[in-house]
DNA sequence: ATTAACTGCAACACGAATGACGCACATAGC
DNA sequence: GCTATGTGCGTCATTCGTGTTGCAGTTAAT
């Protein structure tokens, strides 16, 4: 590795990740030339900072995939009631998903580094849903993969549902949905 | 509109649109050679039976979304018990998903034709999920256009998962998990 | 203040994908 | 069997994205 980044040359970094970001989402099919523009600086500078298109790609999922990591052990998710942990745990998920959907979304992401960090995100998730299953709150006979799918794509689902409304709120009714889906329920009147 | 197409040249289209699926599916950025060579005939065919890259996709989206429409009606929607028909359109739905899982799941399948079609999968879908509700099968108080993107979510989530399982015991989970989620249920001892 | 690093700009090379030909051969439909 | 239609093949032009280089001017770091 070479020697630490100027600090302007830091900064061009995060602006054009920041803009890979926003201009992957809405066409994963864009030019180079589409980010740099975005990011405010020239093409030349995409090329200096990132080898191809590749590099780039790997670098965005990796940013994106170190913050999705600190926001789940932000809600210290083993030291909390599991309904608790999985109420934070999911706030933060929905926070940093939604900055960063593309670079977290796309099938890319878990081939990149082989995956560790994926792998480690997921394992956090079967530990807290284990220990839920254990303490009652889960089914006992729940498919714990299957559970971490659904949960999964209830997080996906409620980034497109978010008409305004706050992680805090979605992150309630993500939980819900998995605990209890939006079937009548037996003890109702 | 031209006049009809001879046999055989109806043939090709039907060759070429099944080798898009499969070929897109695994790479979406996928060349018009590669899907030529998958569907057996020369680059300048498929050149001669879409206009561009474009005309092929809409035309993919167009032949997927008639089938998943024709899958549904099928399935009765609108004269069987609502349990009966979530079962039983689930499990068209993720016959025809499943074999045409690109042309089905790409956002620009929604943009194509402006979404005549999928407005009326949506509504049917809506239609059945209203009888549902006023038939005491879902939570009176479920928000229904919720309801319906978790439901499409568990189905692409049942299609990952698909681990050799059937289409209807695949049907039975997702509707499962739809209505009771994975939670312990309280009646449970 | 000096130096090393960084940036924008212009230009270029390169490869890949697209799409349009014409031609010879086959095949469906009557 | 005749004819229109369809196909494969080879070829060509064009466009677009990528990646590189050199140079002049700017900016961070010491």
């Amino acid at each position: 590795m070479g020697r630490a980044l100027r600090a302007d040359a830091e900064r061009s970094v995060r602006l054009i990740l920041e803009a890979a970001e926003r201009v992957l989402a809405a066409d994963p099919g864009a030019t180079l030339e589409q980010i740099a523009e975005a990011a405010g600086v020239a093409r030349t500078t995409v090329h200096r900072r990132f080898a191809n298109r590749q590099a780039l790609l790997e670098a965005l999922t990796e940013s994106a995939e170190r913050q999705l990591a600190e926001a789940i052990e932000e809600a210290r998710p083993d030291t909390a009631p599991p309904l608790v942990a999985l109420h934070r745990v999911t706030a933060n998920v929905l926070r940093v998903k939604g900055a960063w959907s593309f670079a977290l979304g796309h099938p890319a992401a878990q081939a990149c580094t082989t995956g560790a960090v994926w792998a480690g995100v997921n394992a956090r998730c079967l530990e807290l849903f284990g220990r839920a299953q254990r303490e009652g709150l889960f089914h006992p006979e729940a498919d714990l993969e299957w559970t971490r799918r659904v949960y999964y794509a209830l997080i996906g689902e409620a980034l497109n549902d978010a008409r305004g409304r706050d992680p805090e709120s979605l992150a309630a009714l993500v939980a819900d949905t998995l605990l209890h889906g939006v079937g009548q329920r037996p003890g109702a009147p």
